[in-house]
DNA sequence: ATAATAATTGAGCAATTGTTCAAGTATTCA
DNA sequence: TGAATACTTGAACAATTGCTCAATTATTAT
């Protein structure tokens, strides 16, 4: 029995699922693009410069974030902006280092 | 300048002890051993028979989530039992399936 | 002591990862 | 038009991952 208010029925497909989730938070380069994002739509340039990569690089992990729907773009002139897709990643990484903070 | 009730001033270190927490949590297989651990602690062999993995790999996959603080063991006769070293992991994997079931 | 059970460990291996590099597309500016 | 800027893409590469297998330790039972 499982305590109450707890959902947890969770079949392997849904497992699979969520540690895709957490796969696209578990590199220190993908963390940091996202918590960049925190506050608003960033260009890939501004990205680039934040996290100190590439911008090649950046735009592969982007590509990444957009593929598993942690993010989406938006083109406007030559620049593409992204920003996050919706709220529970901010939620995650606040409770993440909520607990890598004691 | 980060919205009210936010506190994101993580640092280059911090970033990658975060990143390493979700890594932790990024693979079905140990995934699934922490969710077993929810309702308390479970031995070796019985998280094998649980995830459909050998116990040479069990063990593996708790050594590693041991070394990064995710899990506590205890030895009880020939058992050793595993559990979650805080609510914390809990609360994330719970946080991780809002958004999974959208 | 011997055998059986529970778990750990290290080597080895295929698969995946994150990066760089070079070439490409798309848009703006002169 | 041609050059410059912003970004994407695919190949290639070293590094890391998660597993298996065989050997080993530790505890219990006979």
């Amino acid at each position: 029995m499982t305590g109450p208010g707890e959902d947890l029925q969770a079949d392997t497909m849904e497992v699979e699922v969520l540690a895709e989730l957490f796969h696209q938070m578990a590199d220190p380069t993908r963390l940091l693009l996202l918590m960049s994002m925190f506050n608003g739509e960033k260009c890939v340039c501004e990205l680039a410069e934040k996290t100190d990569v590439s911008v090649s690089a950046v735009s592969h992990q982007l590509r990444s974030l957009r593929t598993a729907r942690l993010v989406r773009s938006r083109k406007k002139g030559r620049h593409v902006f992204y920003m996050l897709d919706d709220d529970h990643v901010k939620d995650l990484v606040f409770k993440g280092l909520e607990h890598v903070r004691e």
